[in-house]
DNA sequence: TCGAGAACTGGACACTGTCCAGCTTAATTG
DNA sequence: CAATTAAGCTGGACAGTGTCCAGTTCTCGA
């Protein structure tokens, strides 16, 4: 189901993907879906979840913890390009309730702690990624060069590591 | 018009910010509507920008640049958190076109310079911040505290403007 | 074998944004 | 002042949306 959710959005956009959409796809009555799901606000929630699936996670233990943040930022941001219909929504919604935008928070937390950053300041720190991530990558889904919004995603990238790693 | 909406908005929510309420308080048909506007998108892109003109500018000589940009971010990030509504909606949408947004980024292009800033990262530098302040504002609305909201922006408002002022 | 429950269907409901043809009223002309 | 233009409004409709209800069909474990 979310499989074909994912077929819809990326053959007819965002405004495109609707249950009937969806139902024509899948063989199935429109209502057919309620059987699976709740309603269409969940079935975007777990779209969006899933797709952060594709965020490649560096090691736990990786020598260089604050590389290792600035790492799995950027992976994000290029996931999140990847599927412009998708990005703003991470804003509209929870953007951190489902089990891979948990995982990613706890991991960020735990390079940050090795990283020697105080705790105190974990938490806005994570909440500032994040919001530069996000923020970015549906910045650069509205026109502009690509590699433009890349490279100013990775100046501010640069900028809050900075300021979060100096004491 | 645009003050109905506003009205309607403020009541009813976002998603109760139709074309038939709007009409209904205005008391007139749906489709007299259509004689003023294009459509809801443009509509909404009006208000968008509209909410815009309530950021307070610092004066274009301020003897700290410096200061009045990070003053006006705050400003902006103020204005937002005000109307949560609309806040998702300046990422997807050209509300960032409107003429409120383009003077805002003028001013702020401009005090940036006035700081010493270098023009080639002044536009980086300018869709870092603004991205902060809106992505922030985005955060802050869903549920957590807002004065910990509030200075998780600050913090990473400082963070970015040391990076951006660094030599 | 049977019965429970999941999966599915036809059909509807209350909405949505938007368009068309026509009417009414105000403004702008000669 | 009279006549024409144009803006604003209306009733009614169209296609589409998410979602629900009452049944039906099918699958699978006891």
């Amino acid at each position: 189901m979310l499989e074909g959710a994912r077929e819809v959005l990326a053959e007819v956009g965002l405004r495109g993907l609707t249950m009937r959409a969806l139902a024509r796809r899948l063989g199935v009555a429109p209502n057919a879906l309620y059987s699976h799901v709740p309603g269409k606000d969940e079935l975007v929630d777990a779209l969006l979840d899933d797709h952060l699936g594709h965020v490649t996670e560096p090691p736990a233990d990786s020598p260089d913890p604050l590389a290792a943040v600035a790492a799995l930022m950027t992976s994000t941001y290029d996931v999140l390009v990847a599927a412009p219909d998708l990005v703003p929504l991470y804003f509209a919604r929870r953007g951190a309730r489902g089990a891979n935008a948990q995982r990613l928070g706890v991991t960020m937390d735990g390079l940050m702690v090795r990283a020697g950053v105080p705790a105190r300041t974990v938490p806005p720190a994570r909440v500032n990624l994040i919001v530069h991530a996000i923020g970015s990558a549906s910045f650069a889904t509205v026109g502009g060069d690509a590699a433009e919004s890349r490279a100013a995603f990775t100046a501010g990238l640069g900028w809050l590591l900075a300021g979060i790693a100096c004491r």
